[in-house]
DNA sequence: AAATCGGGGGA
DNA sequence: TCCCCAGATTT
């Protein structure tokens, strides 16, 4: 007779039992307070961080009751350097709830556990399962990833699609055997082989059907969030042309973009370009509009509006000085300019 | 420097 | 329903 090979969850489990994490602090001592502390905890931040933070935290609150009575200052002391503060409001309010409106009962039911304030279906579910040893399925990020791969789910889970995907895929694979066991042996496979970077595909349990694996994509799940588009800024740039293709530069200040560079007079998009040229170089002259050059930084994109200003002669009253210079006058120096004016420059000056 | 992480809250 | 946010860690 042929082997067969067992089950998804049969092979997790049996992976666990030989090799997974079992002496966690909020493996030991198991109730649904301390597990639900530990599951606020393990949210955004990862177990060698959480497990000093969880210690400390279970003396000074060792019951619901401890930290519903506990004032919130003190419950924000236990929690600083963990970040997400607001897991350690919600986690106090929650507190008071269960103690003050449930009889110091927890719900153990994945519906009610989900109406704690910070707690959602995830991690309803993995307080459901772990504490009350009820099957319920999980999906937190390490578990996102190993099902992604196993199943070359594609897409970013904060896309609807996907992350429905996920959630049939972790409600097809949860077994009613050993929840608890299951629902710890999936998220320790993926924070411990099945890792972002550099999986360790060797020592999986569940290499052998796995989708991704067998293609060698497993760098492709979960997809990428895609890049939000790039905010887009505007600003005017005055281009005041003298005889002899003589153009003004002033120097950026050493802070911000383009610090200590060399660039155009700079006008807000809503002013008028050619009220700002009169009013700051008491320059008056007709102006052209030239095309609008867009100029990408890591963080937005700047569309240029060129305002290009041609003078009869070289006004008197700008005078050249720290931070200002007539480009291409006979005594240019040497500067750095921005990108986009050395490009504007440059279009200009050749014709 | 960029990506990541689960849930809350506002548009 | 979609989008943004919080904050520290990892890559």
């Amino acid at each position: 007779m042929a082997a067969v090979t067992p089950s998804f969850a049969d092979r997790l489990l049996n992976w666990f039992d030989r090799h997974g994490r079992k002496d966690l602090p909020w493996q030991q001592d198991i109730n649904p307070y301390r597990v639900w502390v530990s599951e606020i905890m393990l949210q955004q931040t990862q177990v060698n961080t959480v497990i000093p933070y969880y210690l400390a935290f279970m003396k000074s609150f060792p019951t619901a009751q401890r930290l519903a009575r506990a004032p919130i200052d003190q419950v924000l002391h236990h929690w600083a350097g963990l970040g997400y503060y607001a897991r350690a409001r919600n986690l106090h309010k929650a507190a008071q709830f269960v103690v003050d409106e449930l009889g110091g009962e927890f719900p153990d039911t994945v519906e009610e556990m989900e109406k704690l304030p910070g707690v959602g279906k995830s991690t309803a579910g993995a307080i459901i399962s772990i504490a009350f040893k009820k099957r319920a399925p999980i999906l937190d990020g390490n578990v996102k990833r190993v099902l992604a791969r196993h199943r070359a789910i594609a897409g970013w889970p904060g896309e609807a699609a996907t992350l429905k995907a996920l959630w049939e895929a972790s409600e097809a694979t949860t077994p009613k055997k050993r929840p608890a066991a299951y629902s710890q042996a999936i998220m320790d496979l993926g924070a411990t082989l099945c890792t972002r970077s550099k999986p360790d595909c060797d020592h999986c349990p569940v290499a052998e059907d796995c989708i991704a694996k067998a293609e060698g994509t497993q760098a492709n799940f979960p997809g990428k969030k895609p890049k939000k588009a790039l905010p887009v800024k505007a600003v005017q740039m005055l281009i005041i042309e003298a005889p002899g293709q003589q153009i003004l530069l002033e120097q950026r200040p050493a802070q911000g973009i383009w610090g200590g560079l060399w660039s155009l007079p700079e006008v807000a998009i809503e002013e008028s370009a050619e009220d700002a040229a009169l009013q700051r170089f008491g320059v008056e002259s007709k102006s052209k509009t030239m095309p609008v050059l867009r100029h990408t930084f890591s963080h937005y994109h700047l569309d240029i509006h060129p305002i290009h200003l041609k003078l009869a002669s070289v006004p008197a009253q700008i005078m050249e000085g720290d931070q200002r210079l007539w480009y291409n006058s006979p005594s240019t120096p040497e500067v750095g300019l921005a990108a986009p004016v050395q490009k504007l420059l440059k279009q200009l000056i050749k014709k």
